[in-house]
DNA sequence: ATACGATCTCTAGTGACTAGAGGTTCAAGA
DNA sequence: TCTTGAACCTCTAGTCACTAGAGATCGTAT
């Protein structure tokens, strides 16, 4: 049984957001001194670990609250845990497209300009006047 | 001289949005009919599709401010136009890196399931448990 | 017994919008 | 000129995933 702040320190998860997912139905609330401080166990340590982990993977709040869900029906298809991760990683490769986009159009634009000049004639500020200037969409 | 609706149109931005960006200091106040309408004209076109252009590079609001009220001193040096996009290109770089990381880390976690067996297997919710399967960190 | 860090709840703020309520104005057709 | 209805107005609240702060209480070590 230990303190929130030491769940916080054993999984590197800030006190306020072990307390936001409580709240957000991710945690389940655990037990309480008398003095109504949290108390966790080792299966609270389990499951924020896992939290952890799927946000650092990016998936949002809601796609974990599914899998967590998936995890209490250990009998049902994973199918649905698969189109989780599918999509997750979808939209991980469409973000890493755009961004990709992004970098060619800025470094084209800042490698136009030393910084040197005036505004008047920057190119950064020419190219961000003018899509026609960029050599692509974005 | 037109309304918010047409220039709207004309910029691909949504009407809330550009009220918005007037409240936050990016757009002019216009001038307004007497029955209150906004009234824009050609220079608040060209400030909105710099805003658009600026946005879909993905700056932020505040260096779009910056970015504008160095547009207003023309004499100023560009040194400050070119931190800006040299640090909105490091940004993007940035991001496109911790991105491919979670490409990776999940793209061998969906491959890992093929949606056919329980959740009780399922290697998408073990990877999910378990950081020590992932082959980097990320 | 006292001190003091940790914890509690609650509210509000972040960024960049988006949605909706409830009311007014504009412009075109009759 | 009158009427209709789309477009406009302001204001508030909601989104996502937290983060910050106030003010009060708790737990533990000395
Ligand atoms: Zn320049
Ligand atoms: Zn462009
Ligand atoms: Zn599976
Ligand atoms: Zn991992």
């Amino acid at each position: 049984m230990f303190s929130i702040g030491e769940l916080s320190r054993r999984t590197n998860v800030k006190v306020p957001t072990i307390r936001y997912y409580e709240e957000s139905g991710l945690l389940d609330a655990p037990e309480r001194t008398e003095g109504n401080q949290r108390r966790y166990d080792a299966v609270g340590l389990e499951r924020l670990s896992f939290i952890k982990h799927a946000r650092d993977l990016g998936f949002s709040i809601e796609a974990i609250a599914a899998l967590i869900d998936l995890q209490g029906h250990p009998d049902r298809s994973c199918a649905e845990a698969n189109d989780i991760a599918t999509a997750q990683l979808s939209d991980v490769r469409a973000k890493i497209k755009r961004l990709r986009a992004l970098e060619k159009e800025l470094a084209r634009i800042s490698k136009g300009c030393d910084g040197d000049g005036v505004t008047e004639d920057c190119y950064v500020l020419a190219s961000l006047s003018d899509h026609g200037l960029c050599e692509r969409e974005h």
